[in-house]
RNA sequence: GGGCGAUUAGCUCAGUUGGUUAGAGCGCCGCUCUGAUAAGGCGGAGGUCCGUGGUUCGAAUCCACGAUCGCCCA
């Protein structure tokens, strides 16, 4: 058909076939910012309830832009933000950056090409911080420009950035509070270490994805000759070669049997089920057994007492039973060097490189040292067997790096005390979905003290500041330090280094002169503070732009807020990231939060999983398989990707592909064309809708009013419970309801230009757009502006959320069961071949007990001239139990009353019920079902029976033909391309001059003037 | 080794407190309706509901054990 043109007297502007999504999100996009809808959005709502919602920092350490990934997350804060709002929430809005840490010094190091700690000094720390910033700026600004294409509204501009004075003094504040507590300490022990980075590795930066990867590394079999023991030895089992210089000591599991094989060589027996040994003997005979170290011969283990230990842990599961231990080189090896007292030689500095006094492996890195290491073994005869063995290794988060143990000092939280009230607040939390609640509390039970030092250069700088008399200094503020400073605060441009680090201080119980320790913190820490130092806890003046201070000044205008906003934010009502998070950000929030204020940050959490590609593999830029979001977003446009997102469960990746979002555009487009029906025929009618205006004649509209109330209640049940695939369920439905019933039900109404009609649409359509607006914010808001009139909002988003009404969910039931029947009639049809345009005579139904009042309806639909309501008259019976009803009643006996009543065995009753077995029971009691009688189909389902005649008489014959008739015309109408205004002749051959008695009737379905019976083979037409 | 999830149609997934014939979307085949629809409707093919055992009148659902996959921890 033509779209009709927009004339002055028309309300409503003509929509397209199909929407392009994209072109008209950059549309809506453009009119949001010039109407300021958002501003004013925000303005409404201001002073009324809040509703409290902490982003999670997005690190600003890339400018290649978001990939789709990160829009999962985007999307649902994006979702809930708007929803809440609609609903009337006062909200903050605000966007973080994570700006400092690891995360950003590695992209710099290699923008820069810089490949050690010292090319970084020598590249000197004032000019590397600033590149820092630059990165970081110019991170925020791709991020920014992405998110608000995908719709995303914050406040932009008034952004957190961690690396914030205000930030880092709020950390301070925590830490010197953990110092008064005694619970900071520093401790000596051994961590993973990063060689390339040159820093040790905290717990949760342990727990990322992509740590533990496959290695190949040398498996090693070497010999430790035995003191005093002629010609006999241990063999040790090991894969990582460079700690063999560090060796101390060789551990038995005191349990175990050893035997000595003929060659001396000493093993687990269990280990070697195969050989024969001379002599066995049990782990603990072996212990105190001194040997000859393998590289007793190096300076720094001359002199150490190699001996045997015993040790509960050795696994029988591989090696040989005897374990190599090299405290200064293993975590488990350290933790033994305290109980037996074992000395602890770190052989390599912090880049990985063999210290000066291992002689001639001084300067190999650890990777180097392995093959030189297996040489020298073998030349001096010490290497039994070697060969190569894949395991899992934990490697770098961020440079991939294999990572090695190294003996370090590093500064922790004591987590102890603090681990039964994490457990306390985790449990006032609500998680979505539940089981990630079960990870925190698992995490929170195995929880490590928390490493928080690292030895880099860009980040929280730790206000640590030891003194040679034994006080640790701990200062909480910058004002603090200004106060004890003793020089450098005139050079101290913001709270990094190398600024900080050229401020000493005095110490508070001696007086002399003190320096801070070199390191910098956890970057999750500068996540964690984030509740607190946004919201202005304990500040007593709100300070305008107070939050923008040290390197955060210029980029944000965000003010520090006074405690008693504080007081209203905090907690969060709802907080929303990646599963992972529950191991970090999520983590950080709690800990600090119960240290500073002994609650939980947050009452509510979603959580979800990664983006998959479309075939539910990882995207991995090695695969070819990532999309960015920018290509994302000018493809399938915003709206689509969104509705990817909303419609999978948070519990399972997302499949991200064009294939299904070519699906969703396909499905988006009956509300499309709902939408689009609902303008052409308006405009045609001149009708203006009345918002409000529920009144009707007709149940059909009465019904799609009831339709409407529970679309909304069914949207509120399910964003209230944070769950999107029910939000898109719920929606899909209507929009079934909508387009497959009422609009398909009420088409001759609305040729006829039914206002009732007309109202009862554009009130179904206002309120779809209205409630699927969090989800689809673009496309609903241009539907609304094409449906609105001139008293209600511009944008959808200033129109206050939708009462539900009453619901009238009696008409529902009705109406559901209209359509169950409908279904059973064309089941019924179908079976009997009996296709739609022919009419029918009767139709029976029984069953039904709520339909009763629709058998016009029924007819209609199915074309059948009488509908009654009744017993089905069957050729036979078929009779099953009730189960719900029966089971519990009859008990064992069920299997027997059920077989009785299948081979017939049973007596009908009057009233409908049966006698079986002894038993008489009602007709609720039981579930009958029908055979067709000669000249009847029949279709049922549940406790629905229809039956519908199939013989047909001249009449019906007749009527057929009439509208097979009307339906050649009309497709002849459409192949001549006629307009739905246009009139036409019609000429009939001779064989259908019989027609003619339903003349009217074909007028009026065909749009003609005037039939006539002419000289031709087929019907023609002609426009007039 | 421990913990947490998952396993249902060719694909992606639903499946309420245990109940009769286990569903939807997409894809495939056939039919059909249509003056919004590139759509819709009906029917069909396609399921050992991962397996084994148990509880029960009755198990995709509850319990136990096992398998496979994923995530986390060790």
């Amino acid at each position: 058909m033509n779209v009709p043109s927009l004339e002055s007297t028309e309300m409503f502007q003509a929509l397209p076939q199909y929407p392009d999504h994209p072109a008209l999100e950059e549309e809506i996009l453009a009119w949001w910012e010039e109407a300021r809808i958002f501003d004013r959005l925000r303005e409404r709502n201001r002073g009324r309830a809040h509703w409290s919602f902490f982003d999670g920092p997005k690190t600003a350490n890339t400018t290649d832009g978001l990939g789709v990934h990160h829009l999962w997350g985007r999307t649902y804060k994006d979702v809930f933000q708007r929803y809440k709002a609609l609903q009337g929430f006062d909200q903050r809005y605000q966007n973080g950056f994570d700006c400092q840490g690891l995360w950003v010094e590695v992209k710099v190091e290699r923008d820069l090409g810089l490949n050690s700690k010292r090319e970084i000094e020598e590249y000197g720390l004032a000019a590397f911080a600033r590149r820092c910033r630059e990165l970081v700026t110019e991170s925020a600004r791709v991020v920014t420009r992405q998110s608000i294409r995908l719709g995303q509204w914050m406040d932009w501009g008034n952004d957190y950035y961690t690396f914030s004075d205000t930030n880092i003094e709020y950390i301070w504040r925590f830490l010197k509070k953990l110092h008064e507590r005694g619970w900071l300490y520093q401790g000596h022990r051994s961590t993973e270490w990063c060689p390339r980075c040159g820093t040790s590795l905290s717990q949760h930066e342990l727990s990322q994805s992509d740590v533990y990867r496959d290695k190949s590394d040398p498996s090693l079999f070497v010999r430790f000759p035995l003191k005093g023991r002629d010609r006999e030895s241990l063999i040790v089992w090991t894969t990582t070669p460079w700690t063999l210089p560090a060796n101390v000591a060789a551990a038995v599991n005191p349990e175990a049997e050893y035997g000595r094989q003929d060659t001396g060589e000493w093993v687990a027996v269990e280990r070697f089920p195969e050989d024969t040994f001379v002599e066995r003997v049990r782990g603990s005979d072996l212990v105190g057994l001194e040997y000859e170290g393998p590289y007793d011969h190096l300076q720094p283990a001359q002199g150490i007492v190699h001996r045997v230990i015993p040790w509960d842990e050795v696994s029988l599961e591989e090696g040989t039973g005897v374990v190599h231990i090299a405290p200064g080189a293993g975590t488990e090896d350290f933790e033994l060097s305290k109980v037996h007292d074992l000395p602890v030689l770190v052989p390599v500095d912090e880049s990985g490189r063999f210290l000066p006094e291992y002689g001639w492996l001084h300067g190999t890195s650890t990777v180097e040292a392995a093959d030189q290491i297996v040489g020298d073994l073998r030349e001096r005869g010490l290497l039994e067997h070697a060969e190569t063995y894949v395991h899992r290794y934990p490697h770098c988060w961020r440079c991939e790096t294999p990572l090695i143990f190294r003996v370090v000092d590093d500064w922790f939280i004591a987590v102890d005390e603090l681990r039964p009230r994490l457990l306390e607040a985790n449990a006032s939390v609500q998680w979505t979905p539940a089981f990630y609640g079960k990870r925190m509390d698992d995490w929170l039970r195995n929880l490590g003290d928390w490493n928080i030092s690292r030895k880099r250069y860009f980040g929280l700088p730790l206000p640590i500041y030891p003194c040679a008399c034994g006080h640790v200094n701990v200062i909480g503020s910058k004002a603090e330090m200004e106060e004890r400073a003793t020089s450098g605060l005139d050079q101290l441009e913001e709270l990094h280094r190398p600024w900080v680090d050229n401020v000493p201080i005095r110490c508070e119980s001696c007086g002399e002169e003190v320096r801070r320790v070199p390191e910098v913190g956890d970057v999750w820490l500068d996540a964690g503070i984030v509740p607190f130092s946004t919201l202005g806890w304990q500040n007593p003046e709100w300070i305008p732009e107070g939050y923008a201070t040290g390197a955060a000044k210029g980029l944000t205008r965000a003010d520090l807020p006074d405690h008693a906003y504080w007081e209203k934010w905090f907690p969060a009502h709802w907080v929303t990231e990646m599963r992972e998070q529950i191991r970090l950000w999520f983590y950080s929030l709690l800990f600090m939060s119960v240290v500073l204020d002994g609650r939980a940050p947050y009452q509510q959490v979603l959580g979800h999983e990664d983006v998959r590609d479309e075939h539910g593999h990882e995207m991995h830029g090695s695969r070819g398989n990532t999309i960015e979001a920018e290509e994302a977003l000018s493809r399938m446009g915003a709206d689509v990707m969104r509705w990817m997102y909303c419609e999978q469960a948070p519990t399972q990746g997302v499949k991200f592909g064009y294939t299904p979002a070519g699906e969703i555009k396909r499905r988006l487009l009956t509300l499309w064309n709902s939408a689009k029906f609902f303008v052409d025929y308006a405009n045609v009618a001149h009708f203006h809708p009345q918002p409000g205006k529920t009144e009707t004649s007709q149940a059909l509209d009465r019904w799609l009013y009831a339709r409407t109330g529970k679309l909304v209640a069914d949207m509120e049940d399910a964003y209230d419970r944070f769950w999107t695939p029910d939000v898109i369920r719920a929606f899909m439905a209507f929009v079934d309801d909508l387009s497959n019933w009422y609009i398909r039900r009420s088409r001759r109404r609305f040729w006829s230009e039914d206002a009732e009609a007309l109202q009862a649409l554009w009130h179904a359509l206002s309120r779809s757009v209205q409630v699927i607006a969090p989800v689809m914010p673009f496309l609903a808001d241009h539907l609304w502006r094409v449906l609105r009139t001139d008293d209600q909002p511009d944008s959808v988003f200033l129109e206050p959320w939708p009462e539900r009404g009453a619901i009238d969910a009696q008409l529902l039931e009705e109406v559901a069961e209209v359509r169950a029947i409908v279904e059973l009639g064309r089941q019924a049809r179908g079976e009997a071949g009996l296709k739609l345009r022919q009419p029918l005579r009767r139709m029976v139904v029984q069953g039904a007990e709520k339909a009763q009042g629709h058998a016009a309806e029924i007819g209609e639909e199915l074309r059948i001239k009488e509908v009654e309501f009744g017993p089905v008259e069957a050729a036979e019976l078929r009779v099953k139990p009730n189960l719900p009803l029966l089971g519990p009643k009859l008990g064992k006996e069920l299997g027997a009353v059920r077989a009785a009543l299948q081979a017939g065995e049973f007596e009908q009753l009057e009233g409908g019920g049966v006698r079986v077995n002894g038993h008489e029971f009602g007709a609720d009691e039981i579930l009958v079902e029908r055979g067709a009688r000669e000249g009847w189909a029949l279709a049922e389902a549940d406790s629905l029976t229809v039956a519908v005649t199939t013989e047909l008489d001249d009449e019906l014959r007749k009527e057929g033909r009439v509208y097979d008739l009307t339906h050649q015309l009309n497709t002849m109408r459409k192949e001549a391309g006629l307009a739905l205004t246009n009139r036409i002749r019609v000429v009939l051959p001779a064989r259908d001059g019989d027609l003619l008695d339903y003349e009217d009737r074909i007028k009026d379905e065909v749009l003609a003037t005037e039939i006539v019976v002419g000289q031709v083979e087929e019907p023609q037409i002609e426009m007039v």
